[in-house]
RNA sequence: GGGCGAUUAGCUCAGUGGUAGAGCACACCCUUCACACGGGUGGGGCCACAAGUUCGAACCUUGUAUAGCCCACCA
């Protein structure tokens, strides 16, 4: 197969995919092998492919196939996350364009259409994994809802409740209005928006006078329950324990005193709403309210409703509390206008509010009196964070870079009740059965109002709720269950009362209601390392590859997946998820903002490969990849890749015209020529550095190492040097050994890219193969270069001189103004005897590449000449008729300026008693050789000079 | 209010106490038989600022400035 004289990414890509895929390649059968593991983040199922996956997974990627081609059992698991919100939200959007509505369903058959969009619309983003060439384990592609996950997740809420881990509560939980659901702590983001601070005056009960609060919140006043002062404000000392009576409703409420209020804060004097604000709420607690007798004055859209006291005037209801489009008014304006007309608006300040939104609906968030599951963290915290204090090497794990450490520690150390129930439809339903209320007597309550307050059976299914349910009632009872309590509320109350009228209880059916809500998506996700090799199932895979290696990881969901995913972990596993936490950074535009859809500064991948390949964007991903740093995009850098990738192309062209190729063994060739065991080297110290980038997780530097050693060692030089042996020489073709070892060469050079370059390399690989005897097996599945051959001192300075000298002689050429392709004749008076050897080696070499036609081993008769020191020689052109003496007179003396400079400032060092002294004895003899070579330089430049007359 | 970094060539970024590097861009030269998505040769830096430690600081310490990000209950 020949090489195509254009390198074209698309028209390789597919086929290579494809072919990996088809034929297992991703997952070959090593059972024997050292395993390697990596969980793949599980993207949306909503998703589709952006920069930042782009970027997470390339690393993901390149570590996988590193670790295949070292022989490891590599398993790079891969699924789709449920993403409850997001993807509730989709099918909502879509029912709403249809002019439907969720709730025109019931949940079945709502959940049924989800499951429907999935298998026709979701999953987008795995055709696109594919594009970027990431080789996951596809065979065993996984799901947060497939049913042996959802298993898992079931079992870890049963044992966390019965461990004493997972619990019921009644306290405020951050709740968005606008998805109607709880949310957790992480979900919501505070921003600052420009708001009223609003002082109002609350009349004291015996008409002595007023208290002066102040708001950010002036419709939660419907809802105030106290007025709170500093102990220690003397201003109030003599009014605490009297009672204000509240504007509008005209509830009674006394003026406490707490900590919380801050004298120095507008009066000094706090209104307190425990049901809607968090600090008011613990300050309720303090002032001995029970949770269950705080008011609450709005429902779950944010409108107002009558509190328990009932003493909200009846225009207020329904409203909501401030304004939102179409609505004519609001509960904040209508309380601000009648607080105004009954003279007791104090005054309205401006003033910049830290304001809570959902960071999904971008909805201001309510503080809201519900009940909700909570998950214990602090506790499940704990194990995690030793686990990170001990690192890797005493069996918990390292976090890379070091940077996060801090981070994730303060976070851990300071975790709060994790709430996990969230009031949608799409994702593991909580799996709680509801019962009535059994008294003491044995009897079982019918009224509707206990069965909130019921007994809650916590079971992995029905068949064991109602076990436990049994043994709680005790026998005689028909159980049954009801799938909602939503169901029963809605649709089914006459029925149920029915069924459980008190008296008849001994006789009736008892129903099961199942909770209704479902599990935060991370609550599922947490359990990605260990329930997508099969857990519970003690499974071969998961004994296998439990703990995975590493978890690569964006630091923005550090506190989201990673840190729970290590107490989930820890908890049920007893081990460690991964031993290493790699967290990368973030992908920003190219002006350092974030990228956002809203923004519209968005770059697409996807656009991106089709413009310069797979490879090249990965390339740039890993090149850019440095620890503990943003990424910001530069276009130009993933053409400056694309190039690369077009020059490895061309070598492979040139390498396959001249019969280089062909399937090599993994040690190095043996080679006499100077070139051949200088590249071999070259390969040797590439590996070892690439190793050293491996184990250290330096993308950029493993990036930058494969780079140069392509690009300038291989091309520039090595296809060079060893061209004349054909082009130039009599043979009219390349030398056995020349062919051999570039063959080699380029062979690991295409092993050691093929992690960061998979389809480039696979298909140069095929290509470079011998037609008679085919590549036994994919680059895929080749192996990783072992740094076995020596690091040949002598070829490496032969080479250098070679180098310098042709370097150095078109440099004074372009300076000189000379046309480059001047051949002339060099002379040296005295040449070191190496150097006649090596010229007397590398004639061809020099011609062809320095031009220079012959050496001559005595002084030139001229004057006019230009001269290169080279090692320890002075290598003379003589340059009748077309040099310019000034020009290389002033070149000469940038030179001698150059080397005598850094001659001084070494003998300078040198002369100071204290370095002799005091540094380290390698710098002060490497001071001493590098200032004796400087000095030789410079005297000898300083000679030529002086030969120029 | 805490925490985390960042500040190095025009741009994007490496840099491990021992005289500053890469890619792109720029200038000049080269239609050399793998490659113009190329080759060659150059120019370009008070390493943000200040003090300290050290024989020696881009690097370690402290402070300052600038522009970020994360966390936190100021009603």
């Amino acid at each position: 197969m020949t090489i195509d004289k254009t390198f074209d990414p698309a028209a390789i890509e597919a086929k290579w995919y494809a072919h990996w895929e088809s034929t297992g390649a991703f997952r070959p059968d090593r059972s024997n092998a050292e395993p390697y593991t990596i969980v793949n983040p599980p993207p949306n199922v909503t998703g589709s492919l952006h920069i930042g996956h782009a970027l997470d997974n390339t690393l993901q990627d390149i570590l996988i196939r590193h670790a295949r081609l070292q022989g490891k059992d590599a398993l790079w698991v891969v699924g789709m996350d449920h993403a409850g919100i997001a993807t509730q939200m989709v099918v909502e959007r879509q029912l709403n364009a249809q002019q439907q509505k969720r709730t025109d369903f019931t949940r079945d058959e709502f959940v049924a259409k989800v499951w429907e969009w999935k298998a026709e619309s979701g999953g987008e983003i795995t055709g696109q994994l594919r594009r970027l060439g990431c080789s996951m384990d596809w065979e065993n592609e996984r799901f947060t809802m497939d049913e042996g996950f959802s298993e898992a997740v079931i079992k870890v809420f049963v044992e966390l409740y019965n461990q004493g881990l997972l619990y019921r509560d009644k306290r405020l939980v951050n709740w968005d209005p606008g998805l109607k659901t709880a949310i957790s702590d992480l979900e919501v983001e505070t921003r600052e928006i420009n708001g009223k601070f609003w002082h109002f005056k609350y009349p004291l009960e015996d008409n002595s006078g007023f208290i002066s609060v102040a708001t950010t919140r002036p419709e939660t006043m419907l809802a105030d329950m106290a007025v709170a002062v500093n102990p220690s404000d003397e201003r109030y000392a003599h009014l605490v324990g009297k009672n204000v009576r509240l504007p509008i409703t005209g509830r009674l409420i006394p003026i406490v005193t707490d900590e919380h209020a801050d004298p120095e804060l507008g009066s000094g004097a706090v209104k307190i709403t425990p049901g809607h604000d968090f600090n008011d709420f613990e300050v309720g607690k303090r002032a001995g309210f029970k949770a269950s007798d705080m008011f609450n004055m709005l429902d779950g859209e944010g409108r107002v409703v009558q509190t328990a006291d009932g003493l909200i005037p009846a225009e207020y209801i329904g409203l909501y509390r401030f304004g939102i489009e179409g609505e004519p008014t609001n509960a904040r304006k209508m309380v601000v206008e009648a607080i105004d007309a009954l003279g007791l608006l104090e005054k309205v300040e401006d003033r910049v509010i830290q304001t809570p939104f959902g960071d999904r609906s971008g909805q201001v968030i309510e503080p809201w009196l519900t009940d909700q599951w909570y998950v214990d963290a602090e506790t499940l915290a704990k194990p995690a964070i030793e686990a990170a204090r001990k690192g890797k090497a005493n069996g918990g794990f390292d976090i890379v870079p070091k940077s996060w450490e801090k981070t994730y520690f303060n976070w851990m150390e300071n975790i709060q009740p994790w709430c996990v129930s969230r009031q949608l439809w799409w994702g593991h339903q909580i799996p709680a059965w509801y019962g009535p209320k059994k008294f003491d007597d044995g009897t079982i309550s019918t009224e509707f109002s206990d069965m909130s307050k019921n007994h809650v059976f916590v079971a992995v299914d029905w068949e064991a709720a109602r076990d436990e349910a049994v043994a709680y009632y005790g026998e005689g009872y028909t159980f049954k269950v009801a799938s909602t309590w939503r169901d029963f509320t809605d649709r089914n109350i006459e029925n149920f009362s029915m069924t459980l009228a008190r008296d008849e209880a001994r006789a009736a059916e008892i129903v099961l209601y199942r909770d209704e809500d479902v599990l935060d998506t991370w609550f599922s996700s947490a359990l990605w390392p260990f329930g997508t090799l099969g857990w519970p199932d003690q499974t071969t895979e998961l004994n296998r590859h439990y703990p995975n290696d590493v978890l690569i990881s964006g630091f923005d969901i550090l506190f989201f997946w990673d840190a729970r995913m290590a107490m989930q972990g820890i908890h049920f596993m007893k081990e460690v998820p991964w031993k290493t936490l790699y967290l990368h950074g973030l992908v920003r535009a190219a002006d350092g903002s974030k990228m956002s859809k809203s923004k519209g500064n968005t770059v697409d991948p996807l656009g991106l490969i089709d413009q310069y390949g797979a490879d090249a964007l990965r390339f740039f991903m890993a090149a850019m990849e440095s620890q503990g740093r943003d990424i910001k995009m530069d276009e130009s850098r993933v053409a400056g890749y694309r190039n690369f990738a077009t020059k490895l192309w061309n070598a492979a062209r040139f390498a396959q015209s001249n019969g280089i190729g062909g399937s090599h063994s993994v040690s190095a060739p043996k080679a006499d020529l100077a070139v051949n065991r200088w590249i071999i080297g070259e390969v040797v110290s590439t590996v070892e550095k690439l190793n050293k980038a491996f184990a250290e997780f330096r993308f950029d530097g493993m990036a930058d190492v494969i780079y140069h050693m392509v690009f300038d060692q291989f091309c520039d030089w090595y296809l060079e040097l060893i061209k004349p042996a054909f082009v130039d020489g009599e043979k009219g073709e390349m030398d056995e050994e020349s062919k051999i070892v570039a063959g080699w060469a380029l062979d690991q050079i295409l092993v050691m890219l093929h992690p960061f370059m998979p389809v480039i390399t696979e298909e140069l690989w095929h290509a470079l193969s011998d037609p008679a005897a085919p590549r036994a097996y994919d680059i895929i599945h080749a192996k990783w270069p072992e740094p076995n051959a020596t690091v040949d001192a002598e070829a490496i300075a032969e080479i250098n001189w070679v180098v310098d000298t042709i370097s150095k002689t078109r440099s004074f050429k372009a300076e000189l103004n000379i046309p480059p392709g001047t051949r002339l004749t060099a002379n040296i008076a005295e040449p070191q005897a190496s150097t006649a050897a090596i010229i007397g080696r590398q004639g061809p070499a020099l011609s062809r590449l320095g031009r220079i036609d012959a050496f001559v081993y005595a002084p030139v008769d001229t004057n006019n000449v230009a001269q290169i020191v080279v090692g320890d020689d002075t290598v003379v052109f003589a340059l009748d008729g077309v040099i310019d003496l000034d020009a290389e007179r002033s070149r000469i003396s940038k030179a001698i300026e150059a080397a005598t400079k850094e001659r001084d400032a070494l003998a300078g060092r040198l002369s100071n008693a204290a370095f002799v002294e005091r540094a380290k004895p390698e710098a002060v003899e490497k001071a001493r050789a590098d200032h004796a070579e400087k000095a030789a330089e410079a005297e000898r430049l300083t000679a030529a000079l002086a030969r120029l007359g």
